[in-house]
DNA sequence: TCTTCTCCATACACTACTGTATGGTTCTTG
DNA sequence: CAAGAACCATACAGTAGTGTATGGAGAAGA
């Protein structure tokens, strides 16, 4: 998450700048402000530079919005297949992992999947973008509920149920205590799913209490 | 949905403007781009007017954006009560109704709600707001599954799956036909409700063929 | 009819933001 | 250490948007 890159490493006390610094401020103010308030002056006072030093960076504001789109792009989909991919053959176990996910901060940030959809309303480049990644997740689910057995028509709503509504959750940013979120988890599973949580795995499995503990 | 209210009814061509005019062309703004974009001299200039006519109508950009936020409060809870009202002690069937709400574009425009919730990530107020309708919508729907015999905790659950769900849906502005919708409707009510549509009102009872009809 | 209220246009002052041009400073490399 | 490259500041021009002041036209009421 922090600048990569060649990344000069100056020891000094000046920080100087790249082009990911730039973008990682942008998904901040997109995050926390919407797409209207990405504005390299604004950026740039945030940063504590001038706007002479985006200009040199970047092409235009047009030019950081496309890097942006691409950010946000690549960190999408790999949590997901990952996830996925460790149990394979195993759709009940691989189901469980895939809504893990969801509850795991520090895999995958909801804020930045909002924002984008918000951008997506006026933005037809962006809204395709948005479309093919959101088609690639409920395709993944699909695949995992045909797996477990439902029949072609069930296995399409279940994963439209199950993806919508992580996306209305995260629309509407409720906040509540992880801990919470996870005593309803077993609820959640029986129906979204349609069995229980598979036997020896109730909380987490073996790498449990990934993040932060649930405050209340 | 027209301009209510006093509007002298000008017989000649030069149609004068109300409040209400201005927050229907704000909301078509809101609604298309999101907040950023309700500019009074876009708005103005949209309208054929100058923006000396809106800053007699309201006294800031501010004024206009709290009257925006009521208009939509009104109108975002009504139709789901009136929904239940028609049935009362028949809470599968008030499922129902609750559901096809969701349906008919004429009772409830999703496109404004995602427009709000946008809203709400930048304004601390809007936010307050929605999350006042959206907790109402959800004990609603709690209130009916636990009449239907539902214990507190799967209730609850049930209620958000099928909320989250519906505004998850919404958040991604699919679009796909109505006869589509419908079709999957039967599969996605025995998920989320547990138990199959009542008999005798598999095609929305009474008045089916409500809005426009579904085209591929 | 004459006055008053309602609605709107025009003009002005001000702020916020984008993009360009140019020169300066700091790092890197031969 | 000299030269070029990477990075940044300053200054300028231009556009878009907000809010105010003022006056004018048209409808409505005495």
């Amino acid at each position: 998450m922090a600048k990569l890159g060649k990344q000069p490493a100056s020891p000094t006390g000046t920080e100087r700048l790249g082009r990911a610094d730039w973008v990682a401020a942008a998904r901040s103010a997109l995050v926390e402000q919407g797409v209207a308030a990405v504005k390299v002056d604004v950026l740039a006072r945030a940063m504590g530079v001038s706007r002479g030093s985006f200009y040199w960076h970047f092409k235009s504001r047009e030019d950081l919005l496309a890097a942006l789109l691409e950010d946000w792009r690549l960190s999408a989909i790999s949590p997901f297949v990952a996830a996925i991919a460790s149990r394979p053959g195993q759709p009940q176990i691989q189901l469980l992992r895939f809504s893990e996910v969801w509850l795991d901060e520090q895999r995958y940030d909801p804020r930045y999947d909002a924002a984008l959809r918000d951008w997506a309303r006026s933005s037809p480049e962006v809204d395709a973008r948005v479309r093919e990644v959101d088609d690639e997740r409920v395709a993944l689910l699909r695949g995992l509920f045909a797996a477990i057995g439902y029949e072609a028509l069930e296995a399409e709503v279940r994963a439209r149920i199950l993806y919508y509504h992580q996306v209305g959750y995260y629309a509407l940013h409720i906040v509540e205590s992880a801990s919470f979120r996870r005593k309803l988890l077993p609820v959640y599973f029986r129906v979204l799913a349609g069995f229980p949580v598979p036997a020896g795995l109730e909380q987490s499995g073996e790498k449990s209490e990934v993040g932060t503990e649930g405050r209340d």
